[in-house]
DNA sequence: TCAAGAAATAATGAATGCATTATTGCCGAC
DNA sequence: GTCGGCAATAATGCATTCATTATTTCTTGA
């Protein structure tokens, strides 16, 4: 049994603009495909679980077809797999998965730190600036819900930035298949991996604030391999 | 009307493996997009057309709902665009497009460069030095058909040598997309970048040699800069 | 009682049909 | 002769239907 109606708006709260079709939902296809993401992707369906075709359809009112067409496009985007004649399961992260992903996320991200050195403007470094001290605000508060969600929209400010609509949908098709794991950092460890990364933030505002672009790409790239150390390192508690 | 049949095979020569849909064409669905996506990067179709429904499906032998499903992962993957209520045309490739995608392949390349040199064998190693002697030799007859194919298997090789399906799909998407520019770069202007990049190339190999991979990285990500403004420098003379 | 096999049921994959929208061709007006 | 509007045609988007495959359930035998 389903758990909620899927969400009815095409991006809904923060998600960043999808690159390439980005604007409203043009066809039927289109509005599904955006729904279904987000429904999968705010994790209302179990790893593994085989996606039922008709229950959705009911739900959203809408035939097999359109259904079965953002499926196959959820599915090249990594979000679900799809067993020959046995429909589309949800896909689970391995920890060679999350490996993986991390390392794409970090060579991504340190792309967008060099591009944006290149061609951020003044009022972006003083908007990025702001959500840092917001961030650190959090920090010292221990909010870390709060903490989370400012470090993710100065990681989107960052590529924004960029001015690279192929660098910006790829990293938004990353970052989808990436918060289906919910990563609950509450370990004792994880509390020095708080503080160690909210240093690299220090870090990666004084390189964006002189404009440094390979130096804050390299910076980005270790941030992300320490996450990645810090993610797959406690794998063992728990995945989903 | 169209060229000539789609090819039948899924993976039609030296292409990379598809990450994540690596294993035969499971469904009618993957067999047709594999078809496809091979029909439209080849250039049977010109940038702007739209895509005859009808016509590829009788070419196919197929019903319009699996080909309809092809065009709208290929979609996703930026090689069309779908039109509300007109069908989908193939994607052209502005400067700009050019541009982001070069940066992003830049990004791509590096951090295969990265990945490589902490898992590469010493064998994977030799392939590469064998084909890079094999390009030199086109280099200096000047076979620049043989140089770009022994070129792209590099970059391939590389990027198989980071053991990342996650980088190794994405690349393969990007790689799609530029493929239908064919860059016939025959100025008087691009000797001088053929012989810059036959050096970069050393460089290339040296690094790898050393596992130096944030040096390899960087090597990389510069090394596409460049062929991104020997490309986009001459983007006026045609475009196709 | 349990296991193995067969029938019944449901789900998937693909084809076809229908309503809507775009495109083309034609006619008349200026 | 050309421009603008209207009908005819074709194409698209989605729903529905059909065949095939998987899954469940029921039966039968040990």
């Amino acid at each position: 049994m389903l758990k909620s109606t899927p969400p009815t708006a095409e991006n809904s709260g923060d998600e960043p603009a999808r690159g390439d079709s980005a604007r409203g939902p043009a066809s039927l296809h289109d509005e599904i495909l955006g729904r279904l993401r987000d429904y999968i992707v705010e994790g209302n369906l179990e790893a593994g679980d085989r996606v039922p075709e008709r229950e959705l359809c009911e739900m959203l009112g809408i035939s097999r077809t359109p259904l079965r067409e953002a499926l196959k496009v959820l599915a090249a985007e990594g979000l679900l797999e799809l067993l020959p004649n046995r429909g589309a399961r949800v896909r689970g992260l391995s920890a060679q998965d999350l490996i993986e992903l991390f390392d794409v996320m970090g060579g991504l991200e340190a792309l967008a730190g060099r591009l944006a050195c290149e061609a951020i403007t003044d009022d972006e470094i003083a908007e990025i600036e702001k959500l840092h001290y917001d961030m650190y605000s959090c920090y010292v508060r221990r909010d870390m819900h709060g903490y989370f969600r400012f470090n993710q929209l100065i990681h989107q400010k960052i590529v924004a930035a960029a001015r690279n609509g192929a660098l910006a949908s790829t990293y938004s098709a990353m970052t989808s298949r990436l918060r289906r794991a919910r990563f609950t950092a509450n370990t004792s460890r994880s509390r020095d991996r708080w503080s160690e990364a909210m240093r690299e933030h220090e870090e990666i505002l004084d390189a964006l604030r002189r404009r440094a672009g390979p130096e804050l790409g390299e910076i980005l790239f270790q941030h992300l391999r320490n996450k990645r150390s810090a993610v797959t390192s406690k794998a063992e508690d728990q995945e989903s």
